[in-house]
DNA sequence: ATTATCTATAGATCTATAGATAATGC
DNA sequence: ATTATCTATAGATCTATAGATAATGC
């Protein structure tokens, strides 16, 4: 009983309802990624995977569902290992080093996705919710909230400019260099108070 | 000879292939600025501009030249009329103001078209390269062409989140305060020296 | 016997084209 | 006669489903 009987050393075999679904999903995130959730198509993500097309279908029942499962599986882990003040510049270090193996490409999937339908835009703010709602904290003024989302849309316009429209030379620029003066401007935005009379 | 015979007062008639062409750009212009390139189909653009679906063909070719035409006719007004010190200021209240009566809404666009396809990317890119170009002269450092690009990455990203993805607060708040939080911080971006040794 | 997988195709779009119709100018 | 406009449809996708096939567990 130590390994059930079909399993190769690679995890693979030739019926395992688990790991086709695996499978699956492994294959739609990296779909997702490279080309956004309109042009991955469900052939795309079968043909990767190595399952028939109708077994997606089988086993998340429509692609919408799919997607779903795809953004609730990565993206919150870096959100609960990371303390607040060192969140944005390590999600947007994830976000110029790219799609390692196993790296969390959430981000990268919404904007690529953008426009596609309104689920998408649903899932990009419930993610982006996420974030903002930690990154203001960071701030001590009243409207917090807004600076969040300021630094959270600087966060993916740079992400967009950089990973998805390629624009030179941010998409050739060491990630270190981007850091620093991102980081650095963004300490004003957060930690600056209000110069007119908030104080009432 | 004062008027051609079968011109109404509002500029329609029935047979007038050039008041059905720029009918029929203005409707684009409008749809892809709502949902993007993808979700504005060719009928929906010929329904708006009250013309048959065939004479968008006739009149473009495909629907990806007019897209080119959209973006070709829009767009540089603001980039020559603008002093480079206010383009970033202009070109943000311009998006955070959303679409007024001829208002350029490029940016717009092509945000709501990113992952469409690439030749939407290549649109992104060649009008982020305007911008860019003209933000990157306002820093004196060397790297200034970097600096341009971030700030151009954060108009795009503040016009991402709030025009597109309706993030709150930032979705609902006063245009003055989400200029004046961006712009202050921008200052630091685009005026700060670096620190370390880049004088070699 | 159960069920993971496959084949074939329905059904819904969407872009684009071919050819007919009808309003204008001469 | 010219040509702006319309009708009808080809052709290409894509998601999703129904039902057949075949590999496993008992």
């Amino acid at each position: 009983m130590g390994e059930t009987s079909q399993h190769g050393m690679d995890g693979t075999c030739r019926r395992d309802a688990q790991g086709t679904r695996r499978r699956l999903l492994d294959a739609a995130a990296e779909l997702f990624a490279e080309r956004g959730y309109e042009r991955a198509t469900v052939r795309d993500i079968a043909a990767r995977a190595g399952a028939n097309q109708a077994l997606l279908f089988r086993y998340f029942g429509t692609k919408k569902a799919l997607f779903g499962e795809v953004m609730a599986r990565g993206g919150q882990e870096q959100l609960r290992t990371t303390p607040a003040d060192r969140l944005f510049e390590v999600a947007l270090r994830g976000m110029l080093a790219g799609g390692g193996p196993g790296a969390d490409r959430s981000l990268e999937v919404c904007l690529r996705s953008i426009g596609g339908s309104d689920e998408i835009a649903d899932a990009l703010r419930g993610l982006g919710e996420e974030y903002a709602e930690v990154l203001a904290t960071l701030s001590a003024s009243d409207d917090g909230g807004l600076r969040g989302d300021l630094a959270l849309s600087w966060l993916l316009g740079i992400g967009l400019m950089r990973v998805v429209v390629g624009k030179e030379p941010l998409a050739s620029a060491d990630p270190d260099t981007v850091c620093r003066l991102a980081v650095g401007a963004l300490r004003h935005l957060l930690e600056d108070l209000p110069a007119d009379g908030v104080t009432d």
